[in-house]
DNA sequence: GAAAGCCTCGTATAAATATGCAGGCTTGTG
DNA sequence: CACAAGCCTGCATATTTATACGAGGCTTTC
């Protein structure tokens, strides 16, 4: 027996249909604004005659699918889900890279000990042309490329996934 | 001088290393296993011998731009960041909608008090080719369309937006 | 029309996340 | 070498978010 007085529906004309109309300003103050926190969103709320508490915008975040990002709040569509999602050499490099160095036609990468091999199977998947093959040590990988050239080029699409 | 303990760039070989290579295992983990804390993570991370604490997660996070969703934490790449905004019309249709009601080949739509002009203008600019027209009031709209069945496909088509 | 099931939501609080501060590294620079 | 600057990080804690619980309203069922 702890609260007094509660909400229930409220004066819903409709079932829902102040929650929806909440979630629709919600919608519009986070894509508008620059909010930081729910409790800010609750306050912004009661300008537009709307009191709830922060309890339930949690709850409306949840049901709306918005994350909180470092430049606010943003609604995740089905597809933006999907987007993320590092691509698998660039996870690997991301993962095991310590050290990249070049020496002539070779590309010699260097990785903490045990991850020479999965990194290697990783360039080896991404199917370079300029790459004729790869020997993998336990913490060493030898990138051979057929030219100095194609070698720089390797490279810089290595350096570039790691950004 | 509270700390005592502290750890600096630690065993580091090179400057920023260990620090990267957290950052791939992080990356890799939360693309694999189902995390709900940066503090479960932290423990995962002791697993592959990196002790760090939660706050040096919530920074990686930062770094990395990852979001925690209802589905876990995900990167959030440049261009799931774009996609992240409603269209025009649903979005209006969340945020001013209460009612929606069929009539023949009428439409009539109620929106909270002023609510009406608003989202007629999202609907004319939708340009839907079943839409004749609209006329909004105050809380009222109406959508002319020529047939039942324009009426018919232009309300499934909002019922679908407000889903 | 009482019981059961469902929503929605407030309260209180637990859980999770962010951050101010300080200290240890490393890298210049005079 | 001494000193300053910049980084990465831990600690402690402030801030933010999620949730267990229960209330009240609505609808459906017998």
């Amino acid at each position: 027996m702890r609260g007094d007085i509660v909400a229930g529906n409220g004066t819903d004309p409709e079932l829902g249909t102040r929650k929806r109309f909440r979630q629709g300003q919600i919608l519009k103050l986070i894509s508008s604004e620059n909010i930081s926190s729910q409790d800010e969103l609750r306050r912004r709320l009661g300008h537009v005659k709307l009191q709830v508490t922060q309890a339930t915008l949690s709850r409306d975040f949840h049901e709306l699918k918005v994350v909180k990002t470092a430049a606010g709040y943003k609604p995740l569509t089905a597809v933006s889900e999907e987007a993320a999602a590092l691509p698998p050499l660039g996870r690997a490099l991301r993962e095991y890279l310590l050290d990249l160095r070049p020496a002539a036609n070779l590309l010699v990468l260097k990785t903490p000990p045990g991850g020479a091999q999965p990194l290697a199977a990783a360039v080896d998947a991404e199917r370079m042309k300029e790459i004729a093959g790869t020997i993998a040590g336990d913490d060493t990988i030898l990138v051979i490329t057929p030219s100095p050239a194609a070698r720089a080029l390797v490279q810089k699409r290595m350096e570039e996934l790691l950004r």
